[in-house]
DNA sequence: ACAGTGATGTGCT
DNA sequence: GCACATCACTGTA
């Protein structure tokens, strides 16, 4: 089993650090030695310089600096009351990031049920707030921490996923940027989030 | 389809 | 200060 990604890992541009992630574990132990894990499956990239999707540079001058840490911090971007979990990149003053969408549970599937109760297991973790309520994982006391910590860290895929397993699409809920291909999805599984049509990308011809 | 969520920003007094 | 509007979402239907 490989080591946890440190932060060094993720000083550089979002998109292909995304793309790498694909596949990839987040691995969360919990306060009382439980151990929750999951495949990720859906990952996009946000980097505010040159994003026009990015709202952190232009409406949001708090939570850009937030964002513009050093490299390898868990983040938590708010949109519409829930939380999102994300992995700061670039150098620090520079906001930029990966937001973590949907994961194939894999590991302590139990306790994210009690955690986020739900009638379809399939609706477990296949959004980017619903993943964090499952992990139980509480932003005031892991925002902030190295990406590498023990409670919460990722694991890089066994092996590169072959092109041909990987989709890329257009990003989820944006309406600015949305000609960016900075969507990575697990192409065929079921847990992806639920995708809207319209955000669906139309492949190059 | 649509209400509700909460952090943040804008505009008015 | 106060009232809205906005948003990278979720829950119930």
């Amino acid at each position: 089993m490989s080591r946890p990604l440190p932060p060094a890992h993720f000083a550089g541009d979002p998109v292909p650090i995304a793309r790498g992630l694909l596949g990839g574990t987040l691995v969360r132990l919990t306060p009382e030695g439980k151990r929750l894990s999951g495949r990720i499956v859906e990952i996009e990239a946000y980097d505010c310089p040159r994003d026009p999707a990015c709202t952190a540079g232009r409406f949001h001058a708090a939570r850009s600096a937030d964002m513009a840490v050093a490299p390898g911090r868990w983040l938590f971007w708010t949109a519409h009351g829930h939380p999102l979990l994300q992995v700061s990149c670039r150098p620090e003053g520079i906001a930029a990031s990966v937001l973590i969408r949907a994961l194939e549970p894999l590991e302590g599937v139990g306790q994210m049920l009690t955690n986020r109760p739900v009638t379809r297991e399939r609706d477990l973790t296949n959004g980017p707030a619903k993943l964090v309520y499952a992990l139980g994982l509480n932003p005031a006391q892991i925002g902030g921490t190295a990406v590498d910590s023990t409670e919460l860290h990722l694991l890089a895929p066994e092996s590169p996923l072959p092109a041909h397993q990987v989709e890329v699409t257009a990003r989820v809920g944006i309406k600015e940027g949305r000609n960016l291909p900075w969507r990575f999805v697990i192409r065929g599984n079921p847990w992806v989030s639920p995708a809207l049509p319209s955000m669906e990308m139309t492949a190059p011809s």
